[in-house]
DNA sequence: TTAGGTGCAAAGGCTTTGCACCCAA
DNA sequence: TTGGGTGCAAAGCCTTTGCACCTAA
């Protein structure tokens, strides 16, 4: 199944309207990095900023999109949904980010939550330091 | 030494003069949890917006404030030179921040790190969903 | 004394909202 | 057909900026 065939499917199920401008929000952020509201609004051309913020809002309901924090700037991506789950180590010295999929952290963040009484929905995880070829 | 005294010792190593309206937006942050602009705004009586957000401004460079991402928003608390390194657990129902400080998080986060050939020097860890009296 | 800091007010950006028209179901 | 969705424009927030006055050093 196509992902832009699983958000349709999404919308249908919580009985909303499959538009042309929700379809092309999709599949802006389909195609590209994690982009910024303005960068977003920019790319999809022809679709009013206020849908583009309105469908932004409702695929943020509906777990298609999640906001995603990088040091003080917040930018949106697809969720896991239609994305593999994963966080980042980023180089501060070469900037590359190194993609990390820890089964062991993600069971950490759930057991330290839970202690808490507390039910994780999402996450994120971002550290900064050094890689290996940069300290070499 | 108080807390008060090493932000103005900050403030003087800076070459920053120690002024009532930064003070005040100081103890309003030691005394609190995270805060929003607004929130802080409103406690910090007799100093004008501009000057909260001009202090607020100038603490994040001295490293004595920073920000916590919390969905669109974003809040405001004192930094790990106040207050006890710790991540968060927010409540998406209630807006409340949970202050979490759980040794095996950091513990993974270097061993991943270390598997990847990576020397950490920071992370931030931001972890949503519902909290104990929101579950009811 | 005086350079930096503050209050006030106005301007700038980003986001939301009201409303009439349009289109997916 | 018709109720939700959209574009447009205006309103609302939040944040920054210009300027004259104030104050810490």
């Amino acid at each position: 199944m196509s992902a832009t065939q699983d958000c349709v499917d999404l919308l249908k199920a919580a009985g909303k309207s499959v538009t042309k401008p929700r379809l092309a929000v999709f599949e802006v952020l389909l195609s590209q990095e994690p982009l910024g509201m303005t960068e977003l609004a920019d790319k999809v051309r022809g679709v009013d900023r206020a849908s583009v913020y309105r469908a932004i809002n409702l695929f943020e309901r509906l777990g298609v999109v999640q906001r995603l924090h990088t040091g003080w700037k917040y930018k949106l991506e697809l969720s896991d949904r239609f994305a593999e789950h994963h966080h980042h180590l980023t180089c501060t010295t070469c900037g590359r980010s190194i993609a990390m999929n820890e089964a062991d952290l993600e069971r950490v963040i759930r057991r330290v939550a839970a202690g808490h009484g507390f039910a994780p929905a999402a996450h994120q995880i971002e550290v900064q330091g050094t890689c290996a070829e940069c300290r070499g």
